[in-house]
DNA sequence: CTGTTAGCGCTTTCAA
DNA sequence: TTGAAAGCGCTAACAG
């Protein structure tokens, strides 16, 4: 119940003064030796611990770095959060986690927070595809002392990093392998086009039907929120359409799954009937009873890593006039399960 | 880059003084309305925002409150922390989130973190079923001046109050359920039984047996680590027995999924040959393609509010004296799917 | 209703 | 090698 003992307490306790137990504490080399040894000592029979706070306030440096995503219960998002902290915690930074769920309000929220307690960055997976519209964001990004990156729901904005996978890549791997499949209408479940990797994942879908000389069929796009539900939804939509699809590559591993039981439950076959590719690797894919999904591997650890990475170079620089915003993009997996594997057609490698 | 606009430029601007601003903005009654609308303009003006850091010092509290976890990329637990911040964020608190992984270190680091930014709580549920025996956090706890609360996996610390759920009535009512079912040969994945939570599903499990009439096997219960893989392995230990058992009650979902593949693998049927309940209601035991997996609710979102409740109610209690630890429990809610549900058999309710 | 002053705990420049 | 003093930004007791 007694008060934390501060370097008051030890310098008092000693007959120095404070400036002298600090110096000690921080191994400071023009201090004699015994001195340092004794105050060590006693600080730890003191029970002493550094007040990070009244440190912050001096400094103006928390040794914090924020990590906003829209939710922590996927595995991609606490994949990458794993990944920042493995990258952070060895250089002495804490990481704080914040979720959005998907709120423009919380989104701003947060990162106010986070600035108001000194972070001394920012790693962050937007929500609002249109952040930059946001004036409160703008204004703090303004007076851009504390670095902020993106990864995986990035917009452009000069002077900011990102770390994010090739998402046309992605997109155009996967079509290219439904294609080798034999198939030859393949819907794609979008998302909200605005943010650029769903815009991209839509591009390379788009490429690789044009590019096998494929028809490309709008009515066979449909953007739907990485939701299980909706991807039901919109998977009913697309096999009460006239001429159905014979494949549905989904932006989202949720949606897939949502796919597949909207397919099940109408009683059609997976693969034979209609293929399923999904992004991100969520585990689940791999766990299906039967017919595990066909999926992307993002590499979120990796994407984790290199946006620590990213942010422990910058808070390093002080001549904020040459910083050059670097963009760092992944190259993704595809990995093919049964979903997609029809019995009769070799795969492709 | 300018620096941030502090009272001071403010109080310079309007030539007043800092504390006269910092009342303005603090909406003290004993100001005169057109001072502090004055103030308040020209703070809004000059981009001013107040510096938390320094508050935290001033103050000794941070409006922070930590939570300590194993891990966040589950279902329940990042349940649990959507129930915390959902109360918690109205009341103008702030959530930081760290993992554990399960590792002892990092659970006593976290503490220390945490107390160090000066959060004004922490909530957690352990990952050491020890930790009342690890020296560095006893000495954290002995000068409590910051409410520590447990959830779901806690210990019993004379003072420090809890969630969790009523697990004994969980594993007496899953296991009644099996036997409702018709089996007679019950297994029990449990997991490390110096945490409480499985010792009392544990205890549920084998009191349900008895009071059957049925046979308490000591061979029939596993100590499994929470992981698919470890699910798997100790199921192929139940299924090379004499006589296997005819159902399985894993204390873990991701341990029953495990189970389920096993038992899959090596073409048995479920529910028929054997019967499956897992732990937790995690999303894929929804998934499953056929066989749905049943499983018990433990109420994470409500589990999680109301720990953030109990923190409201103590960080607020200035006689520490009169503080009285109170233990909530929840009641738990089986859920049956078919992993349990024979055909032949109507399920009781 | 507002100003003065002190202090939260620490680091750091300047002197000695 | 150590001490003295100032200051990070804010609040609050006291005085006026």
């Amino acid at each position: 119940m007694r008060k934390k003992t501060t370097i008051y307490d030890i310098a008092k306790e000693l007959n120095i003064t404070a400036s002298t137990v600090s110096r000690a504490l921080n191994d400071n080399p023009k201090i004699r030796k015994a001195t340092r040894e004794l105050v060590q000592r006693t600080a730890l029979e003191m029970n002493y611990e550094q007040n990070k706070v009244a440190l912050a306030l001096k400094s103006g440096k928390s040794n914090n770095v924020g990590v906003i995503v829209p939710r922590i219960d996927n595995n991609f998002f606490s994949s990458v959060i794993r990944g920042i902290e493995e990258e952070l915690y060895p250089k002495g930074y804490h990481v704080i986690i914040c979720q959005t769920h998907d709120l423009d309000d919380l989104e701003v929220n947060n990162i106010h927070s986070l600035l108001n307690v000194q972070v001394d960055g920012i790693l962050m997976s937007i929500s609002n595809a249109e952040l930059e519209k946001n004036e409160s964001f703008n204004k703090l990004i303004k007076n851009k002392k504390t670095p902020l990156i993106f990864f995986d729901r990035k917009i452009d904005i000069d002077g900011i990093s990102s770390v994010t996978i090739d998402d046309f890549k992605a997109g155009y791997d996967t079509t290219q392998h439904l294609i080798n499949q034999g198939c030859k209408r393949i819907a794609h479940l979008s998302n909200n086009r605005l943010f650029e990797i769903y815009k991209n994942r839509y591009l390379g879908y788009k490429q690789a039907l044009i590019d096998n000389g494929l028809n490309f069929d709008e009515d066979l796009v449909i953007e739907t929120e990485s939701k299980v539900i909706e991807g039901r939804k919109s998977t009913s939509l697309l096999l009460d359409l006239e001429i159905p699809p014979d494949a549905i590559f989904s932006s989202s591993d949720f949606v897939a799954l949502g796919a597949f039981q909207e397919i099940k439950s109408r009683g059609l076959k997976i693969p034979e009937d209609i293929c399923i590719a999904g992004f991100s690797n969520e585990p689940f894919t791999r766990f299906m009873e039967f017919t595990t999904i066909t999926t992307i591997n993002q590499f979120p650890i990796e994407m984790g890593r290199i946006a620590a990475q990213v942010f422990l170079e910058e808070v390093n620089i002080t001549n904020v006039k040459n910083k050059k915003n670097k963009n760092v993009v992944l190259t993704p997996e595809l990995i093919i399960r049964k979903s997609s594997s029809k019995p009769f057609i070799p795969i492709k490698s």
